[in-house]
DNA sequence: CTGAAAGCGCTAACAC
DNA sequence: GTGTTAGCGCTTTCAG
């Protein structure tokens, strides 16, 4: 691999003229197209480690999430990446599969690697952010607050919880359960708050044995939709936290027979997967690509320097009414 | 950020002595307790910036992906991150999104970063490997061949797309077509070669109408499927070429009311966010994350110095036939 | 087993 | 505008 010097040497300059010239400050023309020329003829490309430690600081993000298997996520990771190349950074994208070791494992990494900020969805209300924060790298919080003062972008859960259920209400569906994500997540809560509140505003029925708390993934929609069936009296629609839960329940009415809409079903996310007829779920859709972008432009204001006081951004979910009743 | 020189002065023992504690060479045990407590004390983590600048290698892999959300790919992902961690290394992952100039400005991080290595599934046949082999790095293709010379882990595509449509044949159907990804992947080559042989071995009639290239996407399979219920002559049944193409069919199947098994899908692939019941459509599982697991294993023996001629693997799907016939 | 010292490749003062 | 030079924090000979 070429360096500064074996370029400088081959143009006729200093070092330091060529680190000029590959940081856009003021250099002759005729030194500038030298400097190019050697470059090029050598394949030289600066070597972002020597910068990273000469600079304390390199053009790269982490983004740590939970899944990377949910689609909710990949797509946030597609907002993130598209405002990121655009301004000339990379995103590392971290799994911490929900575990708040690994997570504290590739926090540790953003520090030792010098990356320039963390956009993060909370392992669980665990996650310790003082780490990074004592390093005095930015972090913005997406998806899910943290208890740290940081920026956050947020969905709109009460909302999307409320208007899911109460979709489901106004199709016709009396007895409506829940299957909500884990209980230590911020999300699931705040959106099983929507569906009770949905429930007590219309005078429906709130049984507690309605709302179970699962996994926001497939098996958790899964073993939720059995328990909730195998009740002595079952409920004849239900919301679903999130979409990898909407899955999990649909297959299982599915293979019942019980195929919506006559079991009602409304899915706080999308199913970007489905195989279903479009029309006979209620989905409350989540602007997961634009929650990415927004904490991204977020995190790279303040990388610039930008010392406001934290801010938060709620994001709110689209209604999209299944069209065939039962 | 405390550096090995504070630690050292804190432990009153030299710097070198400090890099040994944290690589594991011979120092007595009075030096590493102490060195250990102020490490401690002081929070030290070692600074991978220096660390990969002096090496000329870091514990990092790069893993370049044509779509962060084809949940083939991100169970693959996990394949590697568990290996990779597991061995030490982190894992960086890069969305080509198909393109070849995204790739290559990946790749030319992968080198400038000093990562020690890559997994790639290719974005087309042209992508273009010759830097980053310039540069020593060791390189597994995944899923797809390249052109050049490296280690491959590869499915067998050939074998897939004939199970695939030979399920169709015993179920009885008999104009089966077959949606495949792009013709300039390998891998969707490969498939429809597959199910062009097995509709041959069978006697069974293999118009090219029926054959469509498109992308590797739902809409891709959404498109082809409809151009092909409007033949004059439809067919009864689909093979899709990918995960995402078949559901993308189904889809449209669905809103028809054509559900499966009344016309006759098979998917290479499995659908891991279907809604269906499992049993109406014939799948030939690919085991992505063992792929990734494997390709992993390669690369870290590659990165430990293994220098072997390079080695494909081809990893067999497997079929799981529609159990619900028309 | 331990310490001194020389860089890895780059950037940023500081001179000229 | 341009060159000289001193590190960024770490590893790794080389002595002892």
């Amino acid at each position: 691999m070429a360096t500064i010097y074996d370029v400088a040497q081959l143009a006729g300059v200093s070092p330091a003229t060529v680190s000029r010239v590959f940081n856009g400050v003021g250099v002759s023309d005729e030194k500038v197209a030298a400097v190019r020329q050697a470059a090029e003829q050598l394949r030289f490309t600066p070597n972002r480690t020597a910068r990273t430690l000469r600079r304390q600081s390199s053009e790269v993000i982490a983004l740590v999430i939970p899944d990377i298997e949910n689609p909710y996520f990949t797509e946030m990771a597609r907002g993130v990446e598209d405002v990121a190349s655009e301004a000339g950074y990379s995103v590392v994208l971290c799994n911490s599969d929900a575990q708040v070791e690994k997570e504290s494992t590739y926090l540790g990494i953003a520090i030792a690697e010098h990356m320039s900020g963390v956009i993060i969805a909370a392992a669980s209300e665990r996650t310790d952010l003082t780490a990074i924060r004592a390093a005095g790298r930015p972090v913005v919080a997406v998806d899910r607050g943290v208890g740290s003062d940081v920026d956050e972008v947020v969905m709109a859960n009460r909302d999307a919880g409320r208007a899911a259920a109460e979709s489901l209400i106004e199709a016709g569906y009396r007895r409506i359960a829940h299957i909500a994500g884990p209980e230590n997540i911020e999300t699931a809560t705040e959106r099983a708050e929507g569906w009770r509140r949905a429930l007590q505003a219309h005078g429906a029925e709130a049984d507690p044995e309605l709302l179970r708390f699962s996994s926001f993934r497939v098996d958790g929609g899964r073993e939720a939709m059995e328990a909730l069936l195998a009740l002595p009296e079952p409920p004849d629609a239900v919301v679903a936290g999130n979409n990898l839960i909407g899955v999990g329940a649909i297959q299982v009415l599915t293979e019942r027979g019980l195929t919506p809409p006559r079991l009602g079903v409304a899915v706080v996310g999308s199913l970007p997967f489905t195989t279903l007829s479009p029309t006979a779920v209620t989905l409350v859709r989540l602007p997961a690509r634009h929650m990415g972008v927004t904490a991204a432009r977020m995190l790279l204001e303040r990388i610039a320097g930008d010392a406001q006081p934290t801010r938060t951004v709620v994001l709110r979910g689209e209604l999209q009414p299944a069209s065939v009743l039962r």
